[in-house]
DNA sequence: TAAACTTGTGCAATCGATTGCGAGTTGGCG
DNA sequence: CGCCAACTCGCAATCGATTGCACAAGTTTA
């Protein structure tokens, strides 16, 4: 049923060895075969459909060409990019990537780890960073090739890319500043993501340095409903906020619902701003004002550390920041006066 | 440097030999071996850090246990949930998934075919069906187990699993003939894909029965700026529609940003309805009126038609048609009087 | 008490490709 | 003519786990 024909076969039908046939499929060492005898063979394995068996090659060389991704849910619209960005480079360098979502579980996230682990993946890239889960320093002990992609993972050494949260954050501020916004409520993620904790720490420095008054709220996760209600319990009371910047797209869309379901306007009443402009935040209505952040060069570059870890095994700079833009659109609009 | 724990190892620390070891750890054989024996092996694997290698395994036992998901682009917005959706099935059944995309070409597709048979999976879905493609019926004639999803591929006798088109086309112009349209556009996609052929297909039969001008305009891909452009030049001229419906999402996308900037309303001027209901097709300014297709289903029924075919080897159903449903927004209203 | 089972474990072949080592051939050069 | 280098290519071990078969010890049955 399956494709059965071996290198031995090959071999046999070519009337050469079996370690010839290896040696001249194989561009590394072809040059040390014939060049008729190379050409022969070629044609023989090709006329018999020979594939060759990657994994019999993996356990011989210690070595599986793929690399394991984990994420918390592909269905968050942050992560295609950043795994496309990942496949785009890996695909180059003749890399396969094994996927699996964790759904921010930290049991799935080790069973998801111990999976791509019995599978002998070269390495991982990991989104699913968290300060409290212990399964990413006990892979730094077992000098496993990890590099961590958008979120950190508490002390633990490993490469880090991710976008310039504490910039974009400055240019959001600086923006809601030059609008005459003077207080602003900020929709904080969860304590224990690197990302979430930096932008909230971040924007209060920043609302400190300009004057800004800001209420952070925290968020008990990054799903949209949880912004739409964290707003609804701001807006079923007296407030006097003018502008609601979201750690993340998703909780300033949710943001976007309350404000309407409360018959609010946005920019007029109040000017949302989120993080990351994620696919079709353009299209929202209003458009989303939002911090671009390069995913997919975020994963692009996590992808390029690991693989230079994998070759050269030397370890990379302990944390790469790409840079992002302030994207304006019509969610942000000058301060109302109430 | 990698984890390098044996069977042996675990073996000669447990004081037996590989063999039980192997059994003792195997859930399916653990029953062989006697009980303590199997306690003091496991306590052993455990404290020495053991971890199977399922590369090793595979070698043997002939199957990978991964299967290979082949799709156009992780970007385009129906996918992730569809991946997911397969991902979920297959991780309770204790396979893993090895993600390729192909942009649409047939050269990628060729390459990431090839390079997941080179690694031995188990199985294929394939997303990327295309009637003109050759690879696909090549499988079939090598007798590697796939399953199509989405789209078709020919006549290739492969299970296909996919929304139903007919029945969603047909909700979709009833609901616009309720509207008093009675002259409409249909944005067709690409020939060669099954889906986007029988949409056209059956929104011309249904405007026939309802008695309903319908021009069909093609567009030679499925992106946003294709369907922009369309509409644009259709916008251009002398225009006498007042409803289009988009044979994707993405292109209906692109028809409200050409209304848009044509200075028309939607719906005031023109209604416009999509095709999948997309993720945040709800957020879209207007919120966009669509069929849903329930991607996820169609991504976990795939994968369980192609885990049956693996595990009993029995070949499934020709075709699965998942039902959908029409979903109105702020997109569609009432047909302009011009 | 011998024969017939049960139970638990070891032995060794096997999956398919890679690769260090060595042998055979050819050709060049002194 | 002889020696050595350069090419080619075959041999066999190896990667780590699985599994049919055999064997030993203990248990039941006739």
């Amino acid at each position: 049923m399956r494709n059965e024909v071996t290198l031995e076969d090959v071999a046999k039908a070519a009337g050469v060895h079996k370690a010839t046939v290896s040696r001249a499929l194989n561009p590394e060492t072809q040059s040390v075969v014939n060049e008729q005898t190379v050409r022969r063979i070629v044609r023989v394995a090709e006329s018999l459909g020979y594939v060759r068996n990657l994994t019999a090659r993996s356990l011989r060389v210690q070595s599986t060409m793929t690399v394991g991704v984990v994420i918390p849910d592909l269905t968050n619209p942050i992560f295609p990019p950043m795994v496309r960005g990942i496949e785009n480079y890996l695909a180059k360098h003749g890399y396969t990537v094994l996927l699996a979502d964790t759904d921010e579980s930290e049991d799935e996230e080790k069973e998801a780890i111990r999976s791509l682990a019995e599978r002998r993946v070269d390495g991982f890239i990991v989104a699913t960073g968290a300060d409290n889960h212990e399964t990413i320093p006990r892979m730094f002990d077992q000098g496993i090739a990890v590099v961590l992609a958008n979120r950190g993972a508490g002390a633990v050494p490993y490469p880090l890319v991710t976008g310039d949260d504490e910039d974009g954050m400055r240019q959001a501020v600086e923006h809601l500043h030059r609008l005459g916004h003077r207080h602003i409520v900020h929709l904080a993620g969860p304590e224990n993501f690197s990302t979430t904790r930096i932008r909230a720490r971040e924007i209060v420095r920043v609302c400190g340095d300009l004057g800004i008054t800001c209420d952070v709220v925290p968020v008990e996760n990054l799903r949209v409903d949880a912004g739409t209600s964290a707003v609804d319990r701001l807006l079923d009371q007296p407030w006097s906020f003018t502008a609601i910047q979201a750690s993340t797209d998703l909780l300033a869309l949710g943001a976007l619902r309350s404000i309407r379901a409360h018959g609010l306007s946005c920019p007029g009443d109040i000017s949302v701003i989120g993080f990351n402009d994620m696919p079709f935040a353009a299209e929202f209505s209003p458009g989303l004002t939002s911090v671009k952040v390069p995913l997919d060069e975020i994963g692009a570059e996590a992808a390029r550390l690991l693989v230079t870890r994998l070759q050269e095994g030397k370890n990379s700079p302990r944390v790469v920041t790409l840079p992002v833009r302030l994207i304006v659109r019509q969610s942000t609009g000058p301060a109302s006066s109430r």
